[in-house]
DNA sequence: TAAGTGCGTCGTT
DNA sequence: AACGACGCACTTA
């Protein structure tokens, strides 16, 4: 069904002021960020076998490209994104969301013409709720129309702090 | 103004 | 066929 089913998958820890993030790794790419788990339940994954060297370097790339994000600032140099576990619609709304610089924010309808589909709102809405890499593919910067919040995968907090980080006002 | 309702619209499951 | 991280028009308070 999806290509990287079976594939190896390499999950590993990114340290921030903001918490633990785990990230995954496939042999493409990184393929998934994950918010600091809530209450420390120390899901580890400790990975048994030797991490292989483009993996390391990725995740040196992720890293650093993570705390900049957090710091407000631009990623800089990312890793090579593994986005296969995404539908076509859903990789051109995650590329169009990467174009969106720090500070700068974009309405679900805006990324919806964006894109060439401009009745496709609810589903661009759709499409930031399943972005794999949160953060680094910034959905954050996505609000609703009239400036709202909108909502937000890793819940409304973040979406918050990670604007406000920026300098990005909005209506409540 | 603010909050609530209804409906159009469309990708995904 | 049902369900949304939506937008818009419209109604109430």
């Amino acid at each position: 069904m999806n290509p990287t089913c079976g594939t190896q998958l390499f999950e590993l820890p990114i340290e921030t002021t903001e918490g633990k993030f785990i990230a995954r790794y496939s042999e493409k790419g990184l393929s998934g960020l994950e918010f600091p788990a809530g209450a420390d339940s120390s899901r580890a994954k400790t990975v048994k076998a030797a991490i292989p060297r483009p993996i390391r370097n990725w995740h040196r790339a992720a890293s650093q490209a993570l705390a900049r994000v957090l710091a407000g600032k631009a990623p800089g140099k990312l890793p090579p994104l593994d986005l296969s576990s995404g539908t076509d619609f859903q990789r051109c709304v995650w590329t169009a969301l990467q174009k969106i610089m720090p500070g700068q924010t974009r309405g679900y309808g805006e990324v919806a013409r964006l894109i060439g589909r401009p009745k496709a709102v609810r589903a661009v809405g759709g499409a930031c709720g399943a972005n794999p890499i949160p953060v680094l593919i910034p959905c954050h910067r996505v609000l609703a129309a009239n400036r709202k919040l909108g909502g937000f995968s890793g819940g409304l907090d973040w979406k918050r702090a990670l604007l406000a980080r920026e300098g990005v006002s909005f209506s409540r």
